[in-house]
DNA sequence: GTTAGTGCAAATCCTTTGCAAGCCG
DNA sequence: CGGCTTGCAAAGGATTTGCACTAAC
C-alpha cells in the first residue's frame, strides 16, 4: 500500500489542477493511501468516523475529480452494483474472492491475454480487462 | 443467434422445471431467441410493444428465474449501471464497442488467457472474465 | 383449494443534481 | 467581487419487495 504524506497529497492534486481544499486531503489520504478498493460508501463510512462533517456529495464529488485528474480508477464488478475506486491507476487486472468480496490487484506479469483473432472486424483494440474469481481453497 | 420454436422453448423450460406461463413464454421468446444482451429495460420494452399487460415486476421475477435455471447469464460491465443479460450460457468472453455500447461474444478460440501465477496465494481460481474494449477504427 | 405466478405501487439502494451559503484568491 | 467548493435535501434510475389477485395443477 502507497503512503503519501500530507505533504506529498497536496503536491499530487496540485499537480493535476486540483485545489487541495480542506476536504479534498482527508479524502485523499484514505482513499490514495488506506483504502483497498473502496466504494463511496467506504469512503462516507470513513469520513463520519474522521472527519463528521464531510458530507456525502463531497465525497462522490471529489472521487469523480480524483477520477477525472488521473488520480484514482473506477471499476464496476460483476459481483456488485457499487461502483469501486482503485489508488492503482497503471493497468492490471483483478483477482476476486466470490466469498468476502475482496479484490487483489494483479499485474500484467501474472496474467498474459492473447487477443490477437478477438477484434471484430472494422474495430480498433482499447483496453483489456481481466477478473479472475475464485475462494479460498478448502482443504 | 439461436432461434427456437415456442414448442422448443416451452420444452427447455419445463426441462429446467420452470412452469412455461403466458408471460413466461414471449420473454423467453424474446431473450433467448431474438435479443443481443438485452437489460431488463430492453425487455420491457420488448413486451410493452408485444405483450402490453405484462409488468416489470414479472419481467424481473422472469429473469431471475431464467437465470437460476440456467437458462441464461447476467453480467454486470463496467461502462453501464444495468444487469445485461446474455442467452450464451456457454463460458465465454466479451467484445465491447466503447461508442455504441454493443457486445459481442468471444469464444475461447479467440482469447488466450494464461493465469498460472497469478491466483493468490491459498486460492482456487473459479471463472475467467474477460473484456476487451474499443472502438471502430477510423480511416 | 393450495401453491406458484402476476401486477401494481411503494420502497430501497446507489448516485447525481439544484441551489443556497461559504471560502479563497 | 467572482468563481470554485461545500452541504443539504430532493431527485433520479435500476431493482426489489409487499401484498392482494389470479391462474394452474
Amino acid at each position: 500500500m502507497k503512503c503519501f504524506t500530507p505533504a506529498e497529497i497536496e503536491q499530487r492534486l496540485v499537480e493535476r489542477s486540483v485545489l487541495p481544499t480542506a476536504q479534498r486531503i482527508p479524502i485523499c489520504r484514505y482513499v490514495l493511501c488506506e483504502a483497498d478498493h473502496p466504494t463511496a460508501d467506504d469512503v462516507k463510512r470513513w469520513t463520519d468516523k474522521n472527519f463528521p462533517k464531510l458530507s456525502l456529495a463531497t465525497v462522490y464529488n471529489t472521487l469523480k475529480t480524483l477520477v477525472g485528474a488521473g488520480l484514482l480508477r473506477e471499476f464496476r464488478f460483476p459481483h456488485s452494483e457499487k461502483v469501486i475506486y482503485d489508488s492503482n491507476v497503471v493497468d492490471h487486472f483483478h483477482f476476486l474472492d466470490e466469498e468476502s468480496g475482496k479484490l487483489f490487484d494483479l499485474s500484467g506479469e501474472h496474467v498474459e491475454v492473447r487477443a490477437k483473432s478477438a477484434v471484430p472486424e472494422g474495430y480498433t483494440l482499447d483496453t483489456i480487462e481481466v477478473v479472475l474469481r475464485g475462494r479460498k481453497t478448502k482443504r
